[in-house]
DNA sequence: GCAAAAGTGTTAGGTGTACACCCATGA
DNA sequence: TCATGGGTGTACACCTAACACTTTTGC
């Protein structure tokens, strides 16, 4: 059985991250500068070879771990990317993917390690490569997602303010939603448990925290529920 | 340079295609039965390896050509699977793309020629590996992208009566529309051209033909316009 | 007591949906 | 003339978007 792809190439396969986190009411991604030829001191996304035993998704996790030291974020692949002189020197493809991290979870200590940065992601200059091609499509995706899943709760701490939650929605969208549409919404999907607790780091009267309620969203869906934010 | 890949794996790229058309009111993809052994006899999607000196899109390209005998088709990548063991025997990563193609511009000759049959998306059987996963999540996909871009028309010749346009998007989303709201909404997005010349294969009085036209599609994308078939 | 952010309802306009009849033509 | 599919308009329900004031509390 093995004969039959004998004659055929094999490649180098990369896959590539993508890695936001939401910080001071700005979406940010996590950009490192190399440290070693080639292209040394550009700036670049993170990213792994794809070992022979390893599972795309593993690499993407050993990638996302090695830079983060998070584990189990959400994850979606973006796409393979496969022109032929798109890396330098040799062919690689890259399968891209894009994970929303809550950034009070990021090991700080991994960012000197990697010389790494959190860069706004409407100031991320030019990086190598095809990058910025990477990064404008995971934006695309990501806010299509964000707008059709509840999947931006993953940018957020587990415990949560609706001032916050529409803040990120705003980063998101670049526009800013009004206050009382917003929670309208927000409180039909019926989606969210009110805690007892407030916040008060913001103001003084402070602000109820929520959760995210996965259990009454999946039995939302069921019935043929919709959902829609902006 | 190159020096720095050196110790990295390199493995199979395989694409598969999923090749989609419309016929008597139903969405059909072509299937093949393998000729050869591992799972001869078992059907299965068209696929192709990638080579050395070939971008992923040339490898579509080349695979779409060899099975419809038609180039320049609409083409949308679905994702890249790479289970360590999706493939039996050796590690394969494949890319999936689906194809929207007129059927009248397929050349039935080379149905014979490799064992090949088109199959209502509805009553596709068990598929080799896990080709059924793909064309499920093409399915979806497809689905998405027919609601919000106007792309169906690459399942329909140049020339179509709305009748026909409403029967695409009929077969599509597996349920009946309301052909005065249908027609409504279409017109509202000002993007077909009305020919003079009628259809008359299905009733006496004939249909209109209609033509997409990409020039004002294109322009009314520049104002924020929002598309939404369904 | 005041500054600063959190929280709360209503209305008007627009969009989606349901619905029934006449028209054109070939046989 | 009749059977068959093509073509057309309206009314109501619902959803979206715009809009301003009160509440809480630490200082």
């Amino acid at each position: 059985m093995t004969q039959f792809y004998l004659q055929e190439d094999k490649l180098y396969i990369s896959v590539d991250c993508i890695i936001l986190g939401f910080k001071e009411n700005a979406i940010n991604v996590l950009i490192i500068k190399r440290k070693f030829e080639p292209l040394k001191g550009e700036r670049s996304l993170m990213g792994g070879f794809v070992r022979m035993n390893e599972s795309l998704d593993e690499t993407v996790s050993r990638v996302i771990s090695e830079y983060t030291g998070i584990e189990g974020v959400y994850l979606e692949q973006v796409g393979a990317y496969g022109d032929v002189g798109r890396d330098i020197g040799e062919r690689v493809v890259s399968v891209v993917y894009y994970a929303l991290i809550d950034m009070e979870l990021f090991d700080e200590k991994l960012e000197k390690k990697h010389n790494a940065e959190w860069i706004n992601i409407h100031n991320v200059g030019k990086l190598i490569l095809d990058h910025n091609r990477f990064l404008d499509d995971t934006l695309k995706l990501m806010k299509r997602r964000t707008a059709t899943r509840p999947v931006g709760f993953n940018l957020l701490p587990e415990k949560f303010t609706l001032p916050q939650l529409q803040s990120l929605y705003e980063a998101i969208y670049q526009k800013s939603m009004d206050k009382r549409n917003f929670r309208k919404k927000i409180f039909e999907m019926d989606i969210l448990e009110k805690l007892d607790e407030k916040d008060k780091s913001a103001s003084k009267r402070g602000a109820y925290y929520y959760k995210f309620n996965k259990e009454k969203y999946d039995h939302r869906l069921e019935d043929g529920f919709y959902f829609s934010f902006i």
